[in-house]
Parts: structure tokens; C-alpha cells; sequence
DNA sequence: GCCCAGGAGTGTG
DNA sequence: CACACTCATGGG
């Protein structure tokens, strides 16, 4: 496991190196992580809360990794592009946290969307030692009104944000959670500022659906790229889906981030000529 | 200054 | 169904 890998880049927003260390909030726990060699160090307040569970929960210890990436091997094209990717796992978010996040991360760039949620956890979230703070519940968010979440950066988000933590309370996340995959996106579907996408993302980061395959602009460009695949969402889905079977996340990450990473060392190489 | 970003909602042909 | 347009803004 690679905790740059995973933790730097777009399925969660709110991890931040600090001297060769990874600070992060789980749930009301504010948590340090660093990869010694083999070994994953955790570090957090003593207290009540089991961090390493919390721990393992948000970087799926339990999923077999090695059946995965066998199964997802057995395609030519993902075996080459997950070579370097091996690393990479997909976390487990908090489902109001995945929904709202997502929610906030549309036609944003990453930087962006952690500065808005960051704010939005620093304005609305519970303060956590050391200056940190929680994600904030539904409850704490509805106490703000649309021009309260503009002033936190959202733009044409905010009203969207307004209407979910209204919405979506306790009891409803606990009905979502019940949900197999097609249901729960077709419920998240119905919500307002959550298309397909968003749908999917939740879904997946948040739901633990390891089925759902998100497709944005880099998997339009890395599936037209690699597989000559080109077509509205339904048919990049329903291709995705034939190609990768229960593990179809798994193959959307580790192509987005080869996409990603392509995209970034080739815009290095056009600059030095 | 310019381009684009882990899109969604709405209206039109 | 397929497009086209709008939304609001900051990072690179």
C-alpha cells in the first residue's frame, strides 16, 4: 500500500502531508500516518476511539487486494496501466462526507474542492484538538444559509449543499446504506446536484460499492485513449462494467490516475523542448 | 489574462 | 435521444 498514492490524489480531500507525514481527520479523530518501510505507523490522542480500526476501515484493509488486481490483470490493456499503481488503494468515506464532497466537486479542481470543504469543515465542523475540525453533520450545515455557504467558496454549489443536509438526515443515510448498487444510484440520482457521476463517486467512496465506475473527463480521455471507447455515460458504464466485472472501482482508479499522471509528465516534457 | 476543472440542471431541436 | 447553454470561481 501507498499512502501518497492514495491519499494524494481526488477520492478523499482532506489528508495533508506534513514533514513526510500524512494528518487526517477519521470520523472525531484527528490521526497521523507515515509508511515505515513495510509497516504503517498510526499515531492519534489516546482515548476511547479504536483509530487503528478507524484506520483500516478508511483504507479497506479488509479487501484482497491480490484477488483484485489478479482478476483486473487478466485485461492486456489495465495490467500495463496499473503496473506502477499497485499501491493504490480506494478509501472508504463517511457517506453523508462522500455524497456532500462529491457533491461540492463538480467542475472544480482538486485544490479547489479541498480548500471548500476545508473551509466548510473549519466554519461548520466540531473543533478537534490541535486546531483541527470534523467534517460537519447535516445538523451543524443546516444552520447555514445559501449566502453563508457562498462566502465559504462554494458558488452555484452552495444552494445544492443547502438542499442535502436538509434532505439526507440520519435515518435516510441508514436507509441508503441498505441499498445494492443499481437502488442506491438511482436514490442518489434523485437527489439535487447529484448526477451520474456524483452518483457513482458516493457510491463508490463512500458506500463502499466497489462495482461503481465514476467517469469524468480524464476517464472520457483514458478510455477513448486506451480502449477506443467514446460515448455517453451509460455506454462507458456498461463497458466498464462487461470489462471489469465487481471490481470495476478498482479499474477506474487505477486508469484515472495513469490517465492523470500521463497527462502531467507529458505537459513536463513538452515544456523543456 | 487565459484556460480549465473528478458536472448538473434546464431548455431546445 | 443529442446538443447547447448557464451556473460561479479559483488554481495552474
Amino acid at each position: 500500500m501507498d499512502l501518497d498514492l492514495t491519499l494524494a490524489c481526488g477520492q478523499t480531500f482532506r489528508w495533508r502531508t506534513h514533514e513526510g507525514s500524512w494528518i487526517g481527520v477519521l470520523e472525531r479523530e484527528v490521526v497521523r500516518l507515515k509508511q515505515v518501510e513495510r509497516k504503517l505507523v498510526v499515531e492519534a490522542k489516546p482515548g476511547k476511539a479504536d483509530v487503528v480500526a478507524l484506520v483500516r476501515g478508511h483504507l479497506r484493509a479488509q479487501d484482497d487486494i491480490m484477488a483484485i488486481q489478479r482478476r483486473l490483470s487478466s485485461d492486456e490493456i489495465l495490467s500495463r496501466g496499473m503496473r506502477d499503481l499497485k499501491g493504490l488503494r480506494i478509501v472508504k468515506l463517511g457517506e453523508w462526507e462522500a455524497i456532500a464532497s462529491f457533491a461540492l466537486a463538480t467542475y472544480a479542481n482538486i485544490p479547489r474542492i479541498g480548500k471548500m470543504i476545508e473551509t466548510l469543515c473549519r466554519s461548520y465542523g466540531s473543533t478537534l484538538s490541535g486546531g483541527f475540525s470534523a467534517f460537519p453533520t447535516q445538523r451543524q450545515l443546516r444552520t447555514a444559509s445559501v449566502k453563508d455557504l457562498i462566502d465559504c467558496g462554494l458558488g452555484y454549489r452552495a444552494k445544492y449543499l443547502h438542499e442535502l443536509c436538509r434532505l439526507l438526515d440520519d435515518e435516510e443515510i441508514s436507509n441508503l446504506k441498505a441499498l445494492p448498487y443499481d437502488e442506491l444510484r438511482e436514490r442518489l440520482i434523485e437527489l439535487p446536484g447529484v448526477g451520474e457521476k456524483v452518483a457513482d463517486c458516493a457510491a463508490l467512496f463512500g458506500f463502499g460499492k466497489l462495482e461503481a465506475f465514476p467517469i469524468d473527463v480524464w476517464m472520457e480521455r483514458a478510455m477513448a485513449r486506451l480502449y477506443g471507447v467514446k460515448g455517453n455515460y451509460m455506454k462507458l458504464r456498461r463497458f466498464a462494467s462487461e470489462r471489469f466485472g465487481p471490481y470495476a472501482g478498482y479499474a477506474q482508479e487505477y486508469l484515472y490516475h495513469n490517465e492523470r499522471m500521463r497527462a502531467r509528465s507529458g505537459g513536463c516534457r513538452f515544456s523543456e523542448q
